[in-house]
DNA sequence: CACCAGGCAAGTA
DNA sequence: TACTTGCATGGT
């Protein structure tokens, strides 16, 4: 069977089992970004608590947020965890969009998809999955992430080498599906479903997996 | 109690 | 280059 197709299989298989997701669970660009950053080897509720400090505070905008201490950021962000590290990765991003961007975060959200992603990895704190995340889920750009469910999935239905790194299975997404943005967005959160609900790092109920289904 | 969660950078040899 | 470690809260 053809590469394309099956990472097509793949992805009907997922859809046709859990629906279509619509993320990211965000209700403007900047709180995506926001997110992306907390998110980085946290649960997903842990940042929407942070979030929520966020926004009850009415900071949860890039004026906002770009004016607030750095001390004060890490307080409010605490329950997302690294509170103190990601405080200043929050900043980082900020000061890049300032000087690549003259503040103008809508500038950032249209600039060409690789100039905004240079421009991420240039930021500290920010790497490869962080800088996907912001450019399909906030700059709705066609990027596809990689994270560990990803990798976790895909390499224990032997779609790809364990060894595998980030951007070799990026290129074998891009290379083997269309460039479609609302594609990218709802194939990686249906991998993160599914991993969640059969690919658990321990116990994995991989027999009861749909990707079973897939014809190989 | 141990382990995990939508990473990344810095340090070591 | 190839490992290892620090960062930290909250849920199971």
């Amino acid at each position: 069977m053809r590469r394309d197709q099956l990472y097509l299989e793949a992805y009907d298989l997922l859809y046709t089992r859990f629906g279509p997701q619509s993320w990211w669970p965000g209700e403007t660009p900047f709180e995506v970004m926001v997110g992306a950053v907390l998110t980085q080897n946290t649960n997903w509720s842990n940042v929407i608590n942070a979030i929520d400090n966020l926004r009850q505070a009415g900071v949860l905008d890039y004026r906002s947020l770009s004016a607030l201490p750095v001390d004060q950021l890490a307080e409010m962000i605490r329950p997302s965890g690294y509170y103190n590290l990601k405080a200043k990765r929050l900043h980082n991003l900020l000061s890049m969009i300032e000087s690549s961007y003259d503040g103008d975060l809508q500038w950032f959200l249209e600039d060409d998809v690789w100039a905004a992603r240079e421009n991420l990895l240039n930021v500290k704190g920010v790497g490869p999955e962080t800088a996907d995340s912001i450019l399909l889920y906030a700059c709705e750009k066609p990027a596809f992430v990689i994270d560990t469910y990803t990798h976790r999935v895909f390499s224990r239905h032997n779609l790809v080498d364990e060894e595998t790194d980030y951007h070799t299975m990026q290129e074998e997404f891009v290379n083997n599906l269309p460039t479609d943005t609302k594609l990218f967005n709802e194939y990686h959160a249906l991998i993160v479903v599914v991993a969640k609900e059969y690919c658990k790092k321990t116990n994995p109920l991989c027999q009861q997996c749909p990707l079973n289904g897939l014809n190989m």
